[in-house]
Formats: C-alpha cells, structure tokens, sequence
DNA sequence: ACTTGTCATGTTAGCGCTACCATTACTGCC
DNA sequence: GGCAGTAATGGTAGCGCTAACATGACAAGT
C-alpha cells in the first residue's frame, strides 16, 4: 500500500526541520494526489482533472496518471475534494424509521439513482430513541450535503427554518403539503381517503370501519374517507388507533378490538398493508369469511399484497418511482438545470383484487 | 441567516485587493468557525474547543460563544473538521438490497448506536443494477470512514485485499467465516440448518423438503440441513432454490413446484420467513392444512412470524444485538481501546410455535 | 522568592483537494 | 508575419477546520 516511489523521493515543504521548532502535522500516511502526481511526473492539478475530467488531459499523460494510480492505490479523499469543491457528493435521507416501513423503496430508488451521479446516501431515523431533531439537522447541515430528502417526516417550524436558511435543496416526499419547504413529490392523502370511500361504496359496502396508525399522513386519510362516507350518507364508522409503524399484530389486534365494539362491519380501511394483513389474518383465524363476511382494503400496495389469500385490494403507490423522482429533483439542482415545477403529485391507483 | 455583525467587521486577509491580482476565492457564504470567534471576540480554537471539549473553556467565555453560535446559526462544517482531524465521523453500511431483507434491523440498530456516538451511517448497496464492486469501494473508502460494516456481502479477494488496504476498521456481519477480514459479529449458518434438521426429525418429520434462496448463506444452511438429514437416515431431500431477495410470492410458487415434484412432504424448510410464509399461504389456497398435512419452518423470525396464522415456527436471530455489537466493535477501535476476541458468535435460537 | 503545575487561551501550520487564473506551445487565418 | 484561438498544463491560494505546540496568568508547594 505505501508506495514505492523511486529514489527522486518526495521532500518538499516536509524537509526535515524547515525550522526546527513545530513538530510537522502528521497525515493520514494514505497516498496523495501529491503523491501520484509526483510519480506520473505531472502536476497534482493534472491528476485531478485526469480523474474527474479525462477528455480535456492528453492520452498519453492520462495513461501514464492512471498507471500511477494503480500503482499506487490511491483513492481520493472526497473530504478534502469536497471541501475545496464546496460539492459534498453527499446526499441526506430522513425517514422516520427505516425497519418495515413503506419508504424502503424510496429509500432504495433514491441510493441507486445516487449512486449513479456520483452521490453516496446518508442515512437519518427520526424515530430511534434518543431522538433530538436539533442534533438530526446539525449533523445533516454539518455535512453539507448537495440535497435532502425528507420522507415521511413531520418536522417543526424551526426545523423547516432551519433547512431552508441552510441553503441546500430540500425535497419532501409521500405528501402534498400546502406549503412545501422546497421540492416535493407526493400524492394526495385525503384524495386516497375519499376515492377509497367511493369505491367501496360503489361496490355496496354500508357498514364501514377503520384501523388506523397515529400519524399524520394516515390521518389525513382517515379524515378524507370518513368525510365522503358520511356525505355518501354512512352514520356509524368505528375505528381503531395504533401507534405507527404498523404490524400485522396491530391490525389483528384492531380486527379484534373493533369486532369487540361493533358486530356490524362489513369492511375494513387500513391505513397499511401490515395492518390489512393482520385484519385478514384475523378474520381467518377467527373463521370470518374474507371477503364474505368482512372484506378488507390496504394501503401502500407492498410486495406481499398480491400474493396473500386472499389477495389484498389496496391503494398503489409507486415508492420507487417517488425517489427517482427526488432524486431527479436534486440532481438536476445540483446541475443547476431548471427543475420546472416544483410540485409533483406521482398519484396512485385503487388496485382491486379479492379481499375487497 | 446572513448575521447582522455590529459595525467592527470582519475583514482580515479577505481585504479588498491585497495584491489586486488573483480574485479572492468564494467560499460558501455560511457562517464559519471565525465568523464566530470574532463575533465572540476568542479566537478560532476556542470556540472549537467550546464545541467539542466544552468542559475545558472558562464558563463565561463558553456562554459568550454560544450566544454568539445561536445568534449566527452556525452550524460546524464537519467535512473540513473531518479533514483536519482525520476523522470523518462516518460509517459505512454496505447490504445487497435494503427492501425487504432480515438485515433492516441489524441497520437500524447501526443508525442508532452511531447516532449516539456522533457518526452517521452511509449506505451503500452492492445488489442495484448498475453494480461495480470496484466503484462502490472508491466511493466509500474516498469517504474515509470511521468504520465499515458489511452484512451479508459476498466480496471479492480483490475487495477483502482493497478494504484491508485502506486500514479502515472493518465488521462482517450476518456469518461466521473462518477468515474475516477484521472484526466479526454472526452465527454459524451451517449449524442452524443441522440444528434445524435435528429438531424436525424429533418432531417426527421424515420427508423433508427445502425451499431456499440462491444465496451464500442460505446455501450454507441448506447444506447442513442436507448433511444432517442424511446422517439421519433420511435418503429423498427434494429442493427449490429461487433467487434472492426471497418473497412471499417466491414461496407460493415454490411449494407449488415441490408438490409438483413429489407429494410426499411433511414439512418445508424455507430460508427466509417471507419464502415460509408464501408456502403457508399456497397450502392453505389449496386447503392443505398446516401443520397437519404439511409443516412449515422458516428463518429470521421477524415481526410478523408469530402473528401469522398459524403462528411460524422459525429461527430466531437477533439482528439488533448483531448491529449493536458491530457498532460497538467499531467504536471501541476509534477510541483506541482493545476490542478483545475480534469474533462473536450471537448464536440463534429455535422457536417453537404452531407451523412446525 | 522561586519553582512547578494547572488552567485558559492563542499562534502557526497544515489536512488533501480544487477554483481561478496564467502560461506555453501549437494551429489556423488573413 | 502577426494575431487570435485553442489545447494542455502549471502555480498559487485557499476551502473551514483542528493538532501541536506556545504563552501568560495565577495557585500551590517548599
């Protein structure tokens, strides 16, 4: 790994003793640019554009760099280069939590579209213990990402603030807010709330119900479904509140403890596949008929929703294609191309199958 | 965000043409550490100090500073201290995939525990479409981390040699191989399937059959269970392998194509829950009671195994505590304290439920 | 009184890289 | 031949921070 430069050794400002008093800073001991371009006999300033931009070296000199690099083993320190650069090739994702949530797809578009620029994804939980949003946005801030990406975050009025007095573009993810920070791409969660109400309602349900998780986005879809179905005429519309994240426990447990209120529920609007899972699993358990007696419906459309028995009907959202699009956002802001419209609504669709 | 400095301004070496030659260069325009210092009227290296060792600066001076932090809003920038301490303050998580795999809470538990100790994690996913192992490795070492931890990652000789290479200190994670490249926290996958081959066989169960992952340690579980189950005397194993990530779906299919195969099976052992419950799902689509006619166990034991009807009997495996290890190894390497035996085996533990 | 030690703060010199010009050689064009 | 234009490379000066020493003031020990 140290590399064995030949006998023109490298001493410079590092000469033994320039003054003999301060002890000379000591280094990492990694290989340099300096290094590499001492050995390829060119100027670090050619190395590094030979790196970053080969087209505008010679062929020759770019052969001859390259070979000191792989004599070497050099690899550039991002630190010092993004520093000197003021471009930290860093990107910020911020999710509540990141075990069996919704978001992994976003999460996943967004580290592969990255990756694919050139930008590394860091990674930031809302929701783990120790919890202080002050420290999260300094240690975000501190890094100097070229963007962030909130997904899923509720964030305090400071916070927004904060982010956007730091100056890096901001995109919010899984909601339309009325007064986004900066970038946004989502969907309506009301909207969802009031189509699935018309839809089950065209499909002659009367007698609905609800489990829900406490968060805030799930609650914007409570309210939008219970509003249409009490326009729509619908008087009674029990439900039960879990706390976010959502299991399959929770939603078994919400069958149970709506069921233990009210005999009559024909169907049941989950805010979360987990928890439709649960309610089915539930029913089945308890040899309720699905979709006979109860029949259910979801939220988030993940992997599994197809394949359970009976397959979930469900609200479809395209995780995937909500981070590439953030992603989009953020590189073309870094580019410095106009990103148009700032607000991007992906959509989604009511994907009807058997247990609705 | 710009500060109001009072009228005895900062101008030192940016003063308006010292030599009227070279323009100045830009900066970021963010407030830095001497914005600060002067505002506070210290010098720079006291305020870092108030930052960081605030115990070792007089109490009136830090209240000074930190006034005078407040009132700028600053907000360190880590990558130049990164560079200067040689110590980024970053951790790298590297998985295959980052949906829908066992390893989600193995990285959770990494966000937090580095969280605590100051570091961040990026990510890095080595199972996207564009994959280059060669690219992922310059991006995270170029990073210079404080730690790498890798789990569940195949790597090349060229990448173990190129990791080692960098000195970082580095966690495998998820297995026991018999030469890690630094420090490791995982479980003997081998032993899980003759374990698992054992408890089935005293269960009673005589025609066993798999249905797997194609992936390293699935394959190293399978042949365990393989080996055992022959030792026991048992001579047919019929199998169906399928590419990982694993889902419910894979394990519809999968025992779909084993009864295809051969009807005479007992009990299914899966690599993953995901695959185990897909094969309960498909028996119960095709009325095949569980565990009556065929019993099904499965692998990870995430969160919805014992919620599942009925409930899974798996393997349990305690992600967090592997995370939490690896964190640990990992910072007790940055402190420089001595981190004892560089292997941990976290075992694993059979749990009996009603599946199998 | 003088040494020794401790505490609080400051000075200097980088960390490893890139932005911003400057320079040199060469090409083409009138 | 002279001049602009281009291509390839280099020199210098930072980016914003901290390590390593240096300094000055004061308390304690003999």
């Amino acid at each position: 790994m140290r590399l064995a430069v030949t006998s023109t050794t490298v001493t410079s400002k590092l000469e033994p003793a320039k003054k003999a008093s301060r002890a000379a800073r000591r280094g990492t001991g990694d290989t340099t640019l300096n290094d590499v371009a001492k050995l390829a006999g060119v100027s670090a300033i050619t190395v590094s554009r030979a790196l970053k931009t080969p087209s505008i070296v010679a062929p020759e000199t770019l052969a001859r760099i390259q070979d000191a690099v792989a004599r070497t083993g050099y690899v550039p320190n991002l630190m010092a280069g993004g520093l000197a650069s003021n471009r930290s090739g860093l990107v910020a994702a911020l999710v509540p939590t990141i075990a069996g949530s919704v978001f992994l797809e976003t999460v996943q578009a967004l580290t592969d579209a990255f990756a694919d620029a050139g930008c590394q994804l860091i990674l930031g939980q809302s929701g783990y213990s120790g919890f202080r949003e002050d420290a999260l946005i300094n240690a975000i801030v501190g890094r100097r990402p070229d963007g962030i990406v909130l997904t899923g975050i509720m964030h305090s009025p400071q916070g927004r603030k904060r982010l956007l007095a730091s100056g890096i573009p901001v995109v919010e993810t899984w909601d339309l807010t009325p007064t986004p920070i900066d970038m946004l791409v989502g969907f309506s969660h009301e909207k969802v709330g009031r189509d699935v109400a018309d839809f089950l309602y065209a499909k002659g349900y009367r007698r609905p119900a609800i489990v829900s998780a406490d968060d805030y986005r799930a609650g914007l879809r409570r309210s939008g479904f219970e509003q249409r179905m009490q326009a729509l005429g619908v008087a009674q519309l029990p439900a039960h509140v879990v706390p976010a994240p959502t299991s399959l426990r929770d939603g078994r447990e919400g069958l149970a403890a709506l069921l233990a209120k009210t005999a009559a529920v024909d169907v049941v609007f989950c805010s979360s596949d987990a928890l439709a899972h649960g309610v089915v699993t539930e029913a089945q358990a308890r040899g309720i008929a699905v979709p006979g007696e109860i029949a259910v419906m979801g939220f988030g459309d993940l992997a599994f929703a197809p394949y359970i028995h009976p397959a979930l009907t469900t609200v479809h959202i395209d995780g995937r294609a909500i981070g590439r699009q953030a992603a989009q956002f953020i590189t073309d802001r870094i580019e410095g191309r106009d990103v148009g419209e700032r607000v991007r609504d992906i959509g989604f669709s009511i994907v009807s199958r058997q247990s609705a």
